[in-house]
DNA sequence: GTCTATATTATGATAGAC
DNA sequence: GTCTATCATAATATAGAC
């Protein structure tokens, strides 16, 4: 066996475990928190030995932040590549299809609110971090998205950022809260059913309706 | 000093003690989750020894479950005198105005919706317990003061729970989140304005903006 | 009733075998 | 590169002084 392809070998599972414990901490990280989150259940989940993580990642820390960019990377991923493939299509329908797909994404990935919402609690350097390096390009993003767009928000006055702030709650709330959405209303809210109706709902709730609002205000 | 008062004395600090516990305990739950939080962090934040938490409350999780019945109790006696003050006003006005009330209380307590978000992204025993003990009686609560309002979401169509989800989701995101909130925007969500402004952005967000939508649909 | 001291377990990070 | 073993620290809960 050559040398080269031995340390390609080598340098493959270094990867794929590095790969591993990223995933598992994301969601470790998502449930728990930072503090609530232990290396050993990191590690356990991710099927590698506990002191794989400082070797890795030195700390607890480095590997938090690349669960961060995972996640981040993600989302913006997806909205770009969903945003680029409706060029040409009019500002208002592509806006509407995005936050369809957004609202999707939030149900298939509930561990960027779950994140934000474990950090975002207290002002930590932790939270300093995310805000400069993520939250802060990712608002920009949203607020592009919909700044201008005819029928969004429409007379709704308060500045587009808290809008969007509203917009993710009103749209990640029954997938952050899944398994006590299930429990209180006795359905699974990741449904394809319920995720589409839920979409729908955001749309509705964001444009107005499709139909009636055009007709009548009664 | 006759026995009588020394006991009455006795049990009044010992009545103190808890109550503390229980309010330092809230807000340490609500921060960092049942596991994140310690209960030498919760007895430094009441002022008293670790030993007092077991002694007390005889386990963690017991003063989990005070800390949840102080917090829901919070909520119910203040909406319910709420409403109760707006007897005989009409039921359109009368929701709208508990609605604000209701993003003030969240503005005042974000402990609420972070102590249901700690708890809710995991099927747990302690999940279980939050639902059928809290969530259930909350939900039924916030489903009866909208059912059948005119002018509320009129015509997304589905099921007024789920509803109640996104408002809540609506409406206390720029609190459970205020120090993310304020680093990302440069603007504190606590202030009084800043309340207000939200708690119109909800109303109207649920209810169509007061002018406009009767006049025309453009 | 509350404190200090402590038993026991679990945590994050390191050292050394392979 | 990954494992087992281990160190130092911090966790929950208990015991005993006052």
């Amino acid at each position: 066996m050559p040398t080269a392809t031995k340390t390609r070998t080598t340098q493959q599972r270094s990867l794929d475990t590095r790969d591993s414990l990223v995933g598992a901490a994301l969601r470790e990280f998502a449930k728990r928190g930072f503090d609530g989150a232990s290396t050993r259940a990191i590690a356990k989940r991710a099927g590698v030995a506990q002191s794989a993580v400082p070797y890795h990642f030195s700390t607890k820390e480095a590997l938090w932040r690349a669960a961060a960019d995972r996640i981040f990377d993600i989302f913006r991923s997806q909205l770009d590549a969903r945003l680029a493939g409706l060029e040409g299509v009019d500002e208002s329908t592509r806006t509407r299809l995005v936050l369809i797909d957004f609202v999707r994404l939030v149900a298939k990935h509930p561990e960027l609110h779950r994140f934000m919402l474990q950090e975002g609690v207290e002002r930590t350097a932790r939270l300093e971090w995310l805000v400069a390096t993520h939250v802060r390009p990712f608002l920009q993003w949203f607020r592009e998205l919909i700044l201008g767009v005819e029928g969004f928000a429409r007379g709704i006055s308060i500045r587009p950022d808290h809008l969007v702030y509203m917009l993710i709650g009103a749209a990640s709330t029954p997938y952050t809260l899944a398994p006590e959405f299930e429990l209180s209303m006795g359905e699974d809210p990741l449904s394809k059913e319920m995720v589409d109706a839920h979409a729908q709902a955001v749309i509705e709730l964001f444009f107005g309706l499709p139909e009636e609002s055009k007709e009548n205000g009664s």
